[in-house]
DNA sequence: GCGACAG
DNA sequence: ATCTTGTCGC
């Protein structure tokens, strides 16, 4: 490919090819046996295709039959509003990395107290590689609520929180800066529920670095924003980097996952943060093991 | 002095 | 992620 024909306008390109080309170099590892490094890269080849078969699916809109308490109309009825709000997490052995469990709650929207609970033990096969976190955590997660929905439990969650990225996120084809499908967007579209992910750390993507973050967050005109647009430098919102708790210092990068506007995002987000890190997801940390 | 990127 | 140390950030 053409790399070097065009100089002038090649950053925001560029990035994209970095990104890429230090995430080839990140699965050559394993030299010692090199047929590991074969199926490493048909296993990427798999999760770019998979990625891309979801993407198509998923939505950027407001895409749910319940209500904000907030927006309650004439045509209101009772049971039509957010209640039942979901939070998945993963936790790791500290002995070893392959043993983790995958937990899943569900807290009442206003009340914010845990109604289910739910926990499942794991051996992961699959690496972290940064921009695939979903295949290594989303399986887990998905089994909690299939098990749940099969059961017909009644607080099957309206809407989800996720702690990991959702459209904020790097992963694209080479050269463009149109796609990008995070661990959030990819258990809401396969589950077909609204997901919003919830990041404590930022995911570099198109430009955005967490020395921009801190400027934007420090600088004067924004000092009293509860959260400020992530714009990259192609003009894409990515997210907001949000502070959830009054002074707080470390933002979080909250971003849509599936079938939610970002702004029913934030609104969701901000009702929910006793602390920094939401309820749905801090208690899903608590209950894990 | 190094290494950039969710968990 | 997890552990640990220590207290900025380029």
């Amino acid at each position: 490919m053409m790399v070097s024909a065009q100089h002038a306008s090649r950053t925001a390109y560029e990035e994209e090819f970095r990104q890429l080309w230090f995430f080839c170099c990140s699965m050559e590892e394993a030299p010692e046996e090199p047929s590991q490094s074969r199926d490493s890269w048909r296993d990427h080849q798999t999760w770019i295709t998979t990625q891309d078969i979801l993407r198509e699916k998923l939505m950027t809109e407001d895409s749910f039959s319940w209500k904000l308490s907030s927006e309650s109309e004439p045509g209101y009825k009772k049971g039509e509003e957010l209640r039942y709000v979901g939070g998945v997490d993963i936790s790791f052995s500290k002995d070893d990395p392959s043993k983790a469990c995958g937990t899943l709650v569900v807290l009442d929207f206003h009340t914010l107290q845990v109604l289910y609970q739910d926990f499942s033990f794991v051996t992961l096969q699959v690496p972290y590689v940064p921009g695939f976190l979903a295949f290594r955590e989303a399986p887990v997660l998905q089994q909690l609520l299939e098990k749940m929905k099969r059961s017909d439990n009644p607080f099957y969650p309206q809407l989800l929180m996720v702690d990991g990225n959702g459209i904020l996120h790097p992963r694209g084809k080479c050269f463009t800066n149109e796609y990008c499908f995070g661990l959030a967007c990819h258990i809401g579209v396969e589950a077909n529920l609204p997901t919003i992910g919830i990041g404590k750390n930022l995911h570099h993507v198109d430009g955005l670095t967490h020395s921009t973050v801190r400027k934007l967050l420090g600088a004067e005109e924004n000092s009293s924003k509860e959260y400020i647009n992530l714009v990259g430098c192609s003009g894409r919102i990515w997210g907001v980097a949000m502070r959830s708790t009054q002074g707080s210092i470390k933002p979080l990068f909250i971003s849509i996952g599936h079938m939610i506007s970002l702004q029913t995002a934030i609104m969701i987000v901000q009702k929910t943060c006793k602390f920094r890190v939401p309820e749905p997801i801090r208690q899903v940390k608590l209950s894990s093991i």
